[in-house]
DNA sequence: CGACGTATTGACTCGGCTCAAAACCTGTGG
DNA sequence: CCACAGGTTTTGAGCCGAGTCAATACGTCG
């Protein structure tokens, strides 16, 4: 399985992988210089559970390396996955503006370098910095975008689509054809993403297969025609394939 | 079809609407007033679009009275409806937080009033005046929990439960067993909501009132035993039932 | 090489969709 | 007050996509 690169030693700097952040960048010295100094570089293996559904919002993390899941579990064991995310990241950082409880889970699904930093802070900033406010409103809004997607397809592409559409978010369309991609973790991983289970995902990827000019060797994926795989899956989307935000 | 209340008297003078807004309670006197004049009240038909997917954000909109469907249309004609939306909400402010075009359409699915505000002051306003930033940021983080759940119950409920789901969120704990609802708008609507059918609705809303103890008559449903009807929904979800949050 | 976790395949079931017809409203005009 | 037209909702029959359960294949790591 292909994990995400280390990060780098750059990277392990506090100071350095805020000052990369949008949410750090324009805020005042004073809280950036706070944050830095309440803030721990934390190395999770896999499995780790960052923090549950219900829980206090005790802390938020920057993902430096790593994919983490997003998820919510129901009152009879079933878990539906709400979002996988990594690298460049934030994750619970919201549910301060929410009742300072977090409103979903996270688990590292592999071995995983996060920055850890007091939720509390982030609210004090928030509430006094206006520089800070409209990061995080321009980090809210980017997810809120991405969420409204993620109803749309659910309701309106099937699972065959539903993973062409992935798939094409890992093309970049600059790409030289044919484009290698790499999955970026498990396909059971994949499926649970996407709303189904690993069975259908497999032969969902089939299908695909068969009805694109896609070739797939393991984790490897190479698309040949992306012409081809962006009519099959953007018909039942209401967006044309360069559809630029996300990652995950 | 039980419609909304008309917007009172009180509700249709504008100042007096705004002030009942968080967005624009704690706002400078300066921007509130600009709003006050530049903003005009509408009545809309049933059926008109108030603004299209990919529209550029001239106007966003408070709505005082009617249901407003969200929706996003894919290139093949099918139709997705995101939210629907009433009295008291905005529709349309977050598009400036984007790219400055609205990401879903909004249309009037019955007699509709509204404040459409210019959403090129509440850019100044947000980006000038701290309380708005921080009011916005607040209610875009409910909408976020709310599409949170949303992608939950799509992945997580059956037909009959999501239906469920929509019934409980109408009664307040508190009431007095039985509780009468009206539904708020045509069952097709409440389909889509769901991301149904109108067929599988009605034939899983009739598999719902054998299972809990529910009474139908047309757009009138009788809730005889909230626990038996929260028992049966909510296993399938992370929250138990008083699930606070929502409208519609 | 063997063992474990992950992925695929097969056979079967079931929920929700489609298409088409009937039933039910609700409002209109005679 | 009734008859009719329009829309909405319900019902029926048949189909298809996705879930389930169980068995097999594949890959990787010890």
């Amino acid at each position: 399985m292909a994990s995400t690169a280390s990060p780098s030693r750059e990277e392990l700097h506090i100071p350095t992988a805020l000052d990369n952040q949008p949410l750090f960048r324009g805020m005042k010295a004073e809280f950036r210089d706070t944050f830095a100094q309440s803030s721990q570089i934390q190395i999770l293996s896999k499995g780790t559970i960052l923090f549950l559904q219900d829980d206090p919002a005790e802390w938020f993390y920057l993902i430096l390396s790593g994919w983490v899941k997003l998820f919510t579990e129901t009152m009879d064991g079933d878990e539906a996955v709400i979002d996988m995310v990594s690298n460049g990241h934030m994750i619970g950082d919201s549910a301060i503006l929410e009742d300072g409880v977090h409103s979903f889970g996270a688990a590292a699904v592999e071995p995983v370098t996060v920055i850890r930093l007091p939720s509390n802070l982030l609210k004090q900033a928030i509430s006094e910095d206006h520089q800070t406010a409209l990061a995080m409103l321009g980090s809210l809004s980017r997810h809120r975008k991405r969420q409204s997607r993620e109803i749309e397809s659910l309701t309106l592409q099937n699972a065959s689509q539903r993973i062409g559409c992935f798939l094409l978010r890992l093309c970049h369309p600059e790409q030289a054809m044919p484009i290698e991609l790499t999955l970026p973790y498990d396909k059971s991983l994949i499926a649970a993403r996407l709303g189904m289970k690993s069975e259908t995902f497999s032969r969902a990827l089939n299908k695909l297969r068969k009805e694109t000019s896609l070739a797939i060797k393991g984790s490897m994926v190479t698309v040949s025609d992306l012409e081809e795989l962006s009519g099959y899956v953007c018909s039942a989307c209401s967006n044309e394939f360069p559809c630029k935000d996300l990652h995950g």
